[in-house]
DNA sequence: ACCTGAACACCGTTCAAGT
DNA sequence: ACCTGAACACCGTTCAAGT
């Protein structure tokens, strides 16, 4: 009955980003998110041993790495394509956001600027042409996700504001001057 | 001989920037804060009524706020180096960028959105187009900074990766994009 | 009006102890 | 091996008190 299942890392991320979706960054703790996962606290560091640290390092990489996946089609079809998932899963865990903008964690994003840059190398353009698109793309699309973000929880903006179309319109614009 | 300077919210608010610019957002407490300006925590809150909160709203009304300058010159030249000025002030400020990029604060990029878009109206775009177009340049930029400064602290970039120049080729494609 | 001191309810984390 | 309980050094904030 009173058999819980075990505690293991995928259970413990799962359930923070969970708590994060329902309430926000600001309030997981260590101490809730043992609440959650009813247990102590304390051992959650005997899965992650670097503490908060090394959870949020795992919610980053949980939630920013996706690559363009394989398949054929017109280059310009398939990125656009991806930018669309891309944003719809960072709008999905909104409150992650603040950590993959700003925490310094090499490789999160790495595998997805790379598979931009292949992309845009296989559509035809030079090794340092595709870097420079990779990165114009990655940033348009962290920056609008951020700022449609802020304004949508602000509340402030106009109740018919096109928040696909917006994105739709710069993405076109972001991609017509890459490529 | 100790007759301090009075407590004033510019004072708090400089000290603030400057303890977050040396030591990072994370070590930015009321209780160092009060250190730094020789008084008790406490004193803060008759400046500050709302605490920490309004505090780091007044942060980022600080850092965030610069509107393109009135002057002449063809709108794309003005538009380059308000972009680039912009992302100077924002590097020279990187601890905030996390506050600036997720805190809800209608009004802080408010007016440097509207004068963005009021250049491109002059350039001769549409309401509509304008609009698009500095969104997308807003968002090129503020997701441009946050990478470079991710990766500028993470210290994982090849040694001769020339930021300016990676920052200033994506604009360029940004811009041609958008007018 | 402006600042202090003590107190409260929280944090993340360590460490010895239990099973 | 896996989890608990008590403890430590911090937080932001309230509130009565001093000047």
């Amino acid at each position: 009955m009173s058999q819980r299942e075990p505690l293991t890392r995928e259970r413990i991320i799962e359930t923070a980003l969970h708590l994060i979706d329902g309430q926000g960054l600001g309030r997981l703790t260590m101490r809730r998110l043992g609440d959650s996962l009813e247990v102590e606290a304390m051992a959650i560091y005997h899965h992650l041993p670097h503490g908060k640290e090394q959870l949020l390092e795992q919610l980053i990489a949980h939630v920013a790495a996706l690559p363009v996946p394989p398949g054929g089609g017109a280059p310009r079809d398939r990125l656009r394509a991806w930018a669309g998932a891309y944003r719809d899963r960072l709008l999905g865990h909104v409150g992650v956001m603040p950590l993959i903008v700003t925490r310094r964690n090499p490789g999160a994003l790495l595998s997805t600027t790379v598979s931009v840059q292949e992309l845009l190398r296989a559509a035809g353009l030079s090794e340092a042409e595709a870097a420079v698109g990779a990165h114009t793309l990655l940033s348009y699309l962290l920056g609008e996700v951020a700022l449609e973000a802020r304004e949508r929880s602000a509340g402030t903006s106009p109740d018919d504001l096109d928040w696909d179309g917006r994105f739709l319109a710069g993405l076109d614009r972001v991609l017509a001057g890459i490529a």
